[in-house]
DNA sequence: TTCCTATGTGGACAGTGTACACGTCTTTTG
DNA sequence: CAAAAGACGTGTACACTGTCCACATAGGAA
């Protein structure tokens, strides 16, 4: 009798994990979700894999690559977060109001996810590698667009409907993404840490009358 | 003879410092200004002053509070980048124009800083703590305000001179700070990391006319 | 001078990312 | 169908980090 079964790592009968880069990717996506991208550490990834630190590379280039992965899953998840607040705008009839109703669907959805996945949207930011230009399929939500081009799209849909006149329509994603990411971020690591969820969602009014109004 | 000299670390004579916490938290800051709060380490501090690393532990408490000393000098040279751009707007005669003025020298100040300073920039704000009523000394420029708290003033001038209806005063900086932080941020961070400096230029005057406007 | 206390050193430990050599299984190929 | 090839995991080891503990050294107060 061959003792085939010398020392698998409890938890696992085969040597071959099955899919060790989801079971990874997972468990490091918990992680960020629990304690931001500081937390995202390897060797505690393979450990809730169930598997040797070494096997991580085998899927990932490094460190670095693991949690670029756990950004492009959180832009992802972000993206749906948008998607999912622009159904009712596009419900709207009048195209005008529609269109504003699509701009601040980004920027509710941008928020509640700051709000509700802080650790996510960390790791989201923390990395250093623009999102504008990055087709990258892992990075977009259910409709094939990321968050950039989400909030793109709402744009354009104001000035078809006349409400962005068309010479301050270029490049206005930048100002109108400023506002709300600042926003974000002010909500989870700035002052207004604080302030409750009834406040914090009435600055986000304003804040969106304010693009609105001054784009 | 007593052998005295047994092995202090090359470089210094004497075995005390002389005034180690500066030379550490000098050192820390280089370090943050080369790479941003992830290269604040503190054996490399104490490398750099010349000292073991325990040595550290008699000036801060761990290294966290390293990191926050780093951050809170970062804040005060922020206000004083800021003071800078509001001397010219304090020239301005017309109240209205100089409040304008003293606003876009708030966002204009932290833009150049977040371009200037990155590593710096990094440090401020990627740690979480509330810079909104926090008075410590050590975050305030040579006003004595912080970076938070000159925007405020900048707020309130507008409201004096009658730019900015008082109705709409209460809680303004958040909106504003939201705008140039979000702003700093997807300059060195986001999309407009490539974009040239007249580019940006342009892009911060937009975004400062859409919050003088919209606000 | 003598003791107290602030300041620095040395050694140790757990934890991290990662390189190298080596087992172990699946797949392809002659 | 056996054998070679390649994919996947393991083990050992190293440099580096923050931090604890015991000890060494001086500067000032008693």
């Amino acid at each position: 009798m061959k003792k085939t079964g010398k020392k698998l790592p409890a938890g696992r009968t085969t040597f071959r994990h099955g899919n060790l880069r989801e079971a990874l990717l997972n468990a490091a996506i918990d992680l960020a979700r629990e304690g931001g991208p500081t937390a995202v550490v390897l060797r505690e990834a393979t450990r809730r894999a169930g598997v040797s630190p070494n096997a991580a590379y085998r899927h990932f280039e490094n460190h670095e690559a693991l949690l670029h992965a756990v950004r492009a899953t959180a832009l992802a998840t972000l993206a749906r977060m948008i998607e999912i607040e622009m159904v009712q705008a596009k419900r709207i009839r009048k195209p005008a109001e529609s269109a504003r109703a699509a701009l601040r669907a980004v920027g509710t959805g941008y928020l509640k996810f700051a709000l509700g996945e802080t650790g996510l949207f960390r790791a989201a930011f923390s990395v250093r590698e623009p999102v504008a230009n990055d087709h990258d399929p892992e990075k977009q939500g259910d409709s094939g667009l990321n968050p950039f081009e989400l909030l793109s799209s709402a744009l354009d849909q104001m000035t078809q409907a006349g409400v962005l006149p068309k010479s301050r329509r270029p490049h206005a994603e930048y100002l109108a993404w400023s506002a709300v990411h600042g926003m974000a971020y002010l909500v989870i690591d700035g002052p207004l840490n604080a302030a409750s969820p009834k406040d914090v969602e009435h600055l986000a009014e304003r804040l969106l009358l304010m693009v609105e109004k001054g784009l």
